[in-house]
DNA sequence: TACATATATCCGTTGAAACAACTATCGTCT
DNA sequence: AGACGATAGTTGTTTCAACGGATATATGTA
């Protein structure tokens, strides 16, 4: 096959910053989220089972649509139905149909969602310190900073002419 | 149910700027991966793989064996057999049993492979910069180099005492 | 009221990730 | 050679995210 081996080759080895940036966000992001997944599984927790508690647990008792709980959590999933069905199956919160306005499902976090946010929160905080304080104050300020930043142009995005 | 409203409210609204650090990544990285997924889906690629393509075409015509591959994703993920086996049915890769050593696997991108990639590279290249260009270019290498050192300490972590 | 449209949630299906158990092959030691 | 353990992939199963269409309710309009 002559030819091939001039196509392959290393092409494309820096396609500037953004690439590289954006590489090395999905990079760390991935590495440091596996661990917080194998912490949260014992407790029967994902990620976004954990976020959606603690949502609940902020907004307090007066609970949260589903969709208010869809539009706040940290990696957007549509589907908060099915989510919240085995949450509220293993009674870590409740779930009621607002009279007013019926189409809406108000979600609450349980008292034992609560007892199991307690028992949780120890051990994230000290996950992500650990996995992050070596940083330090002023290098995780700025990488906050530039991360929030990082998230400003797509919501405002023009769609492309095309 | 008095004593619940006590225990709900805003707790843990800071837990530290190591907490804060990691939900502001795992939001950004979230955030722009789903629109390099909404790019890459019309041309029936995850992210994932994608990854391996781009791997494929870097290891040029000798190819590299499955595991190889797997260690080089961005993203984890210990299932390059199933993967492979997509792109493989499309024609995008090949794979060889190698001779000497009949256990591993040997993955090659095809022609049609780096076609694919031809075709989509630009694309998210334009993606990334339209995401990103704007922090400038001092910023972004600060933002790569944060990222970088967040990865350093859990690779080399010691397992608690607990 | 009747109708059209919008909204909030639900559900059926598909595809992929996670985990574990299994097979094949190799290297080494005796 | 034969046995043991290590390595590289493969395969089965379960679970979950994504997507789209369906349902129920509300809101606006004639």
């Amino acid at each position: 096959m002559p030819g091939l081996a001039d196509e392959i080759q290393q092409r494309v080895p820096f396609a500037g910053p953004e690439v590289e940036a954006f590489l090395n966000l999905q990079r760390t992001a991935d590495l440091l989220r596996r661990e917080a997944v194998d912490l949260l599984k014992p407790f029967g927790l994902s990620p976004t089972g954990y976020n959606v508690l603690r949502i609940l647990r902020g907004a307090g008792p007066e609970g949260l649509p589903c969709s208010e709980v869809s539009a706040r959590l940290v990696a957007h999933d549509p589907d908060v139905t099915r989510l919240a069905d085995r949450l509220a199956e293993r009674g870590l919160l409740a779930r009621e149909r607002r009279a007013r306005d019926r189409r809406v499902v108000v979600l609450r976090i349980t008292a034992d969602g609560l007892a199991l946010l307690d028992q949780v929160d120890p051990r994230t905080v000290a996950l992500h310190r650990r996995q992050l304080s070596h940083l330090g104050d002023s290098s995780l300020d700025s990488l906050i900073r530039l991360l929030e930043q990082a998230r400003v142009p797509t919501q405002t995005n023009q769609p492309e002419i095309s």
